[in-house]
DNA sequence: TGTACATCAGTGAACGCGCGTTCACTGATGTAC
DNA sequence: TGTACATCAGTGAACGCGCGTTCACTGATGTAC
């Protein structure tokens, strides 16, 4: 039964990829490695001839949802020919949106694995924060001009305006997830205040 | 071995609160009925004397966890004779400090428990719903007083400036708390850059 | 280019372990007389 | 107030189940000659 190493590779990506989704959809440790490989459509067995461990696929899960969640916005950034925020501004919309929302396993992973990720192992807290301090880089450089309009901000007060849009923006969706189910009308409350300062 | 009922009653609280800090700390999925009840301090099969099932448990736990947390924020701000929101300023400046973010089983369950609830039944999102409500509620009546001094502001922007601020203080812990092993400048840094803004 | 063999991705059973929950049992408490 | 009995909190073994991981096996691919 042995693939060819094409083949093999792309059923590799396979698994990362749904377990990028699943990860996201039901937490790290709400996903067996069984449900996953049955849901990539492999026995479970075979898992190991792809990854040392499930921590292991968890950290590059994680790594590998960042890359491609950063990619999307950065191509928007550079597509946007005006350079004055305004892909931010749109990015921001879309963070701050009821579809994003309710689209957890394909949207911003730093909200979907938040808390799951500071009861992991070092190796997917390392992925993690890497995937944070990307995404803080590209608000520090394309924020600012948001706000401010072209002229550039003392990086200071960029790196500040980052961070605190950064927590405001993942704890809003963060909030909104919690109270969803429950409390419809408040998660979209929690979403509509903080995007009336930043999106549309 | 039939108990009091005071002893009874005393013991149910011991499992009520001991559940309530491990949630906190591993998580609701990360902490098993009998790891509970060792560490209460009984064998796991009494569990169900008291509770109906572990989600039944954590319905009361998150709700006795905000119950708690809202009761000693409620009681500072009472004692403040000035009222002037400096309670409140207070508890944003310990809300966004490292002794919060490296002490979440004793901290706010909105925080600790945020991503968890929405993985949980109806019942816990209820209960975690209502701590929220709670929560927002004190902030809509004592965080305006803080920004815009005594001047009472329109109830729409104080309603919109407590949900942004949530959103905020909840995404600075809960990023902080992920990053703050492998990253710990950049956990320091994410509560600082918000602390700056409400704290101090 | 053709043949012989090592490699290895995928299969499916099995490992020890911990999960939430159930149950028969114990014996002091609470209650009915 | 004293006695007889039902109640029920706590114990510890057991239930079926799913977990992460291991392993012997299969057979097409890749490689050495």
């Amino acid at each position: 039964m042995r693939l060819s190493k094409e083949q093999a590779a792309r059923n590799r990506q396979t698994i990362l990829d749904t377990a990028a989704r699943l990860f996201r959809e039901r937490g790290i440790d709400g996903v067996g490695v069984a449900d996953l490989m049955k849901e990539a459509g492999f026995t479970h067995g075979g898992f190991y001839n792809h990854f040392a461990s499930k921590e292991a696929l968890a950290a590059e899960a994680c790594g590998s949802a960042f890359d491609r969640a950063l990619a999307t916005l950065v191509s928007e950034i550079e597509q946007d020919p005006s350079r004055d925020g305004l892909a931010v501004a749109r990015y921001l919309d879309h963070y701050l949106s009821p579809a994003h929302r309710d689209d957890p396993s394909g949207g911003c992973p730093t909200a979907a694995l938040a808390v799951d990720v500071g009861r992991q192992g070092e190796s997917v807290q390392a992925s993690y924060s890497a995937g944070i301090e990307a995404l803080l880089g590209i608000l520090v450089n394309h924020l600012p001009r948001l706000k401010s309009g072209k002229k550039a901000a003392e990086p200071a007060v960029a790196r500040e305006q980052a961070l605190r849009t950064l927590s405001e923006m993942v704890g809003a969706v963060v909030l909104a997830r919690a109270v969803a189910d429950a409390n419809p009308a408040l998660s979209d409350e929690i979403l509509e205040a903080s995007r009336r300062q930043f999106g549309r």
